[in-house]
RNA sequence: AGGCGCGUAGCUCAGUGGGAGAGCGCUACAUUGACACUGUAGAGGUCGGCAGUUCAAUCCUGCCCGCGCCUACCA
């Protein structure tokens, strides 16, 4: 590549024309993980992004904290490989093209199966991807030559490896269960699919009549139901078996409204006394509750609503068959009416389950279907969890995993979709299920001798999308194939990365999968984060509109701008409310950054070998920026080890601007035009330094800065730096200190003087740490543009009274000093109150018994201080009066 | 109904059992050769409320008020 010159570099940072030449370095060479390099490996697999999906803002954020670890793992010596990758997202992708199709006039029962899954390949060859692009100019660091998708070949193989080893196992059966059905999409859909939301509804009660004539003077019994539509599939009303008021009622027969069926009055504890009338309606076809009421009491299951959401079969009333159920209610409820079956509506707010693809409510509905039940698997997860295997973080986040493992239900596997992995599951004419054998999962029935001669026709549904993905960590690394070197040093991974908000749905089936199939865990941390939420608080989201496309940011702040705003607010996976201010901030960031580093070039050129004298710092403020640069890489690097992005990206960001720019740049400034070669070193050793923990946040300027110093190879190849005890040096961050409160105090005189900044102070010292200022002179009088004088001011004089140090600035009478006083007054007044605070606490002896020695010692030093500050306060007021 | 989280400067948010911080905004001054995507000096907060524990509470405990999220078989 191109080097770039010092000379060249300009005086604003312009990400635009830096970022491009490395987003195409990387993704032309990737950062490729070697299983073979016998360093310790570090591992974290992608959340596959939907196929068809685009970046948006929740990616950014999850992929900016992956990278993060990444980088930095690798740069402390790590095969660090990131596993990239899509998911085909069944439904969400079909929709998308059924919807392509609809434009054609087509649908894909026109066109066909395999006509039809043609058209979602090359679907997918043309969007599909595409996120992995604009991945690449987030400056994300995966080894793109290993990128997987979970359609490939290998990934389908361990998909039906998993089927077919969990059906022989017994874990996966067909059978009848309530479902969440998208008349619109017409396919099954997981929980992850369907949005609750309360909608005003009402509440109907009804009149059962008893059969066999009144009991204690009671005809009839009131259920209370919002679905009064559904009557025509009642097996049974429920009551709680210790309801008084039911009690004689059970075991009778009562009759459903609008037909001549009757149904019996059955106990159940499910039922809840307090609500509507104490009385259910049980309809074990269309509703859950019901379902397992149902089982409980051996009723049987018939539907009254067809695959359309429309009222069918002979139990329903012929006037009523055909009907769509919301239309149906009504005329249900009209009728019902009509025969006086109906004693009261009342308004209700009702829960209903809306499909996330098709907005249409979903039906729940008996349906047979595959269903995988994992209490086993499950069980291990739970023993994972417990023993810390898995940790969370953060770990209160371990109570929601362990909740969600231990009310698993059967889970529906299979989908009436033709984008996915076809179930391997084939039936003979009698109706015989036949899987492939246990040895030879990838055999087709249809290739078995044992079956020559039979038809067999295979399910003609696919499986759900996290029945794939939950074998993501491993899948990726060539399982089922064990001997594949990527899964032999990859796996397990170590940390899972990821919003709280899959933690149910993704993070604990790949935790159940990795002990079902690998015997390991899959990772040892699962590090989650909050949710990007839009400036009023709301998630954002497609349907509302409010999404921020992170890569028109990119544009205009630049890749490392963005990524630093992600990273300084991820705290303990609470929820970040967009504030684009926080993207300026991180451009500004990078902008000082540049431009410190403009500055160092000029100072010490381009050629990486020019300054290398190993000496010790001998300056004050080159021992002191050495010392800080120990200091802060063990902070940062603690934090990294620690998962705390936030802490780190804040850590070092003080570091930057506050100390580096601030201070330590100025102070330099004297001795580098005096072309001192230690300060040289310091001041590029204290940039690199600083660099290289910088490079995982913003990976494209450090990696920019790095070349231009000099360097051959890239920064995110180099070292990560190592704390040098020798450097740590107490007694210069203390006297820096020192240093710094006097230019403050300074800067301070120049401020009530009205002195303009480029006026040169004449400043006198006087006091305990006038020695130490007059041998700091250089730093001093640079920083404060200032000359020390011998000889204290003769004339009038403001002053600036510090505990062991008073400066005194001459002036010319002009300036008022009403505003000084005043300043110093309430300086005056605030010493006191510290010295009378203390006085307080130290006379406590109930304080100085139980306070730890520190805190005694240190409230005494205060004292002493406060005492010290206000005995210098007092004398400058004093002088000043008096002076003429 | 249960669980979890949040309430700190005008705004968006960090933070800790021992005199509260950042970014932006605000006031004043400044273009001294790194940087106006800047510098210097400032103003601004009874840390939601009430009790309790403690030598010491913004931080721990309890209750209350407000907001948000997630689960749940209230039809």
């Amino acid at each position: 590549m191109e080097s770039a010159h010092a000379a060249s570099l300009a005086s604003r940072y312009d990400p635009a024309s830096v970022e491009g030449r490395w987003v195409q370095e990387w993704a032309e060479r990737p950062f490729r993980a070697d299983p073979e390099s016998g360093k310790p490996p570090f591992t974290i697999v992608i959340p596959p992004p939907n196929v068809t999906g685009d970046l948006h803002l929740g990616h950014a954020f999850d992929n900016t904290l992956i990278d993060t670890l990444i980088r930095a793992k690798r740069m402390q010596g790590f095969e660090a490989l990131f596993q990239p990758g899509m998911d085909h997202a069944g439904i969400a992708t079909q929709v998308q093209v059924e919807r392509a199709l609809a434009a054609e006039g087509l649908d894909r029962h026109t066109l066909g199966r395999e006509a039809f899954v043609e058209r979602m390949w090359a679907w997918k060859e043309r969007y599909g991807g595409v996120i992995l692009g604009q991945l690449q100019r987030l400056g994300v660091s995966a080894d793109w030559s290993r990128t997987r998708f979970t359609m490939d070949e290998g990934l389908s193989q361990a998909v039906r490896t998993q089927f077919v080893e969990l059906y022989h196992r017994g874990a996966i059966f067909r059978g009848e269960r309530i479902v969440n059905w998208d008349p619109a999409s017409q396919t099954t859909l997981s929980e992850l699919e369907v949005d609750r939301e309360d909608r005003p509804g009402k509440l109907y009660t009804l009149a059962y009549t008893l059969e066999g004539g009144p009991v204690d003077g009671r005809e009839a019994i009131e259920i209370a139901t919002v679905r009064p539509e559904t009557i025509f599939a009642d097996q049974a009303v429920a009551v709680h078996p210790e309801d008084d008021r039911y009690a004689a009622l059970v075991g009778r027969r009562v009759r459903i409204p609008l037909t001549d069926r009757s149904v019996p009055v059955i106990a159940d504890a499910a039922v809840e006394r307090e609500f509507g009338t104490g009385a259910l309606k049980i309809t074990p076809a269309h509703d859950q509750t019901d379902f397992e009421i149902g089982e409980r009491h051996g009723l049987s299951r018939p539907t009254v609503i067809d695959t359309d959401a429309c009222l069918f079969g002979e139990l329903v009333p012929e006037a009523f068959r055909g009907m769509e159920r919301f239309a149906a209610r009504e005329v249900v409820v009209a009728a019902l009416e009509e025969s006086g079956a109906l004693r009261a509506v009342r308004d209700h707010t009702v829960s209903l389950g809306f499909s996330q693809r098709t907005k249409v409510p979903v039906e729940p509905l008996l349906s047979l279907q595959w269903f995988y039940d994992p209490k086993d698997a499950a069980a291990r997860a739970l023993q994972a969890l417990d023993d810390g295997e898995i940790r969370l973080v953060p770990e209160r986040y371990t109570k929601v995993n362990r909740d969600w493992l231990e009310r698993l239900r059967p889970w529906n596997v299979s989908r009436q979709l033709w984008w996915g992995h076809r179930i391997p599951a084939w039936y003979d004419p009698d109706g015989n299920v036949i899987v492939p054998a246990r040895d030879d999962p990838h055999r087709d029935p249809t290739d078995d001798p044992r079956y020559a001669g039979v038809a067999l026709t295979q399910d003609p549904d696919v499986f759900d999308t996290w029945f794939s993905s939950n074998l993501w960590p491993f899948s990726t690394l060539g399982w089922p194939d064990e001997s594949d070197p990527f899964f032999r040093t990859f796996y397990p991974t170590d940390v899972l990365v990821t919003g709280y908000d899959i933690l149910f749905f993704w993070v604990a089936r790949m935790e159940m999968a990795a002990y079902e199939f690998t015997g390991t865990r899959p990772f040892h941390t699962v590090l989650l984060h909050g949710l990007v939420l839009d400036a009023e608080g709301q998630k954002m989201s497609k349907s509302r509109g409010n999404g921020i496309d992170p890569l028109e940011l990119i544009d205009r702040y630049g890749a490392d701008a963005l990524r630093f705003a992600m990273a300084h607010v991820s705290t303990g996976a609470q929820d970040i409310r967009w504030d684009e201010r926080r993207v300026e901030m991180g451009r500004n960031f990078v902008n000082k950054l540049w431009n410190a580093a403009r500055f160092t070039l000029m100072q010490v050129g381009g050629d990486a070998e020019a300054v290398s004298v190993p000496a010790r710092p001998t300056h004050l403020a080159d021992r002191w920026m050495l010392s800080r640069l120990q200091a802060v890489t063990r902070e940062v690097t603690g934090h990294l080890d620690a998962y705390d992005l936030g802490l780190a990206a804040r850590t070092i960001y003080d570091a930057v601007w506050s100390e580096f720019c601030d201070w330590y740049l100025e102070a330099a400034k004297a001795p580098l035009k005096r072309g001192d070669d230690g300060t040289k070193v310091a001041l590029k050793t204290a940039l690199e330094g600083l660099l290289r923990l910088l490079h995982p946040l913003v990976p494209f300027v450090t990696s920019e800065l790095w070349e231009a110093l000099g360097h051959d190879g890239q920064i995110g190849l180099a070292a990560w730096p190592e704390v040098d005890p020798a450097l740590h040096d107490p007694d210069a961050e203390r006297d820096f200190e020192r240093l710094r409160a006097a230019v403050i105090a300074a800067r301070q005189l120049r401020a009530e003087a009205n002195l303009s900044p480029a006026q040169v102070m004449p400043i006198h010292a006087s006091g305990d740490d006038a020695a130490f200022l007059e041998r700091e002179r250089e730093a001093f009088e640079s920083l404060a543009r200032a000359t020390l004088q011998a000889a204290p001011p003769t004339g009038a004089a403001l002053t600036q009274p510090l505990p062991a140090l008073t400066l005194a600035l001459p002036f010319d009478g002009i300036v008022d000093v009403g505003e000084w006083r005043g300043r110093q007054e309430k300086r005056l007044a605030e010493a006191r109150a510290e010295r009378s605070r203390s006085a307080g606490k130290l006379a406590n002896e109930r304080f100085v018994a139980n306070a730890p020695e520190s805190v005694v010692e240190e409230e005494r030093r205060r004292m002493g201080e406060a005492e010290a500050l206000e005995a210098a306060i007092v004398s400058s007021l004093e002088r000043v009066t008096s002076a003429p």
